[in-house]
DNA sequence: AAGCGCGGCGCGA
DNA sequence: TCGCGCCGCGCTT
């Protein structure tokens, strides 16, 4: 198995984003998303990716140094405000997303699913989810979300708390920048949803 | 067994 | 109207 990975800087946040990509060594065409992680500044980058031991770009052939870029200037992208739907452009790009393997049990599966329905500038609750997949463990599903590897693809930042705190991002409630992340992120969404919406009137 | 990115309730500022 | 503590909830570690 082989890592590839980047990051990009997200000037107005002032956050790195470290995006890391595996495929099989024999395996022609598919690439498999591994993790999408924001770090807070250049030293938690080096420090994370020093545990982890990634491979930054160590030979990738050059159709998936394509799908490499592309995906990265999506994110760049969506992050910089444009209106794109990243799950639908990773699937386009014939890059898997391994939901069954990052959430083995069946509630985490349902939860997400579920989650994944949510979409561009719209918000659910904890609360709603649990509805929609029949369960009461508001907190359990909390639970899930607070490990997703993929932020922004699966649309943590969609998910507000029933009385419409913004509740927790990226693993905590408290940390500052993931909060104000989370924020920054719906009011993009918003604002190009609203933009939409005008144009559509005319 | 402990810890949660929650929700609902009740309380006291 | 807040912020807080408490309990119930059910899943993960």
């Amino acid at each position: 198995m082989k890592f590839i990975a980047s990051h990009i800087k997200v000037s107005s946040l002032n956050a790195k984003v470290l995006i890391v990509f595996k495929w099989q060594k024999e395996s022609q065409e598919k690439v498999i998303l591994d993790e999408i992680k924001f770090l807070e500044n250049e030293r938690m980058l080096v420090e994370y990716n020093n545990n982890k031991k990634y491979e930054f770009f160590e030979n990738p052939l050059e159709i998936k140094q394509e799908l490499i870029k592309k995906s990265l200037n999506l994110i760049e992208n969506y992050l910089s405000g444009g209106y794109i739907n990243l799950y639908d452009e990773f699937k386009k790009m014939n890059i898997e997303i391994p939901l069954r393997e990052k959430f083995p049990s069946s509630f985490s599966y349902k939860v997400i699913q579920s989650l994944l329905k949510i979409k561009y500038g719209e918000s659910t609750s904890y609360s709603y989810l649990g509805d929609a997949i029949g369960s009461r463990a508001y907190r359990a599903i909390g639970n899930i979300l607070r490990k997703n590897p993929f932020p922004l693809i699966i649309p943590c930042h969609r998910v507000l708390r029933k009385n419409g705190q913004i509740g927790g991002f990226m693993g905590s409630r408290k940390n500052l920048w993931k909060i104000e992340l989370k924020n920054h992120l719906i009011q993009i969404e918003q604002s190009n949803t609203k933009l939409k919406e005008k144009k559509g009137e005319r």
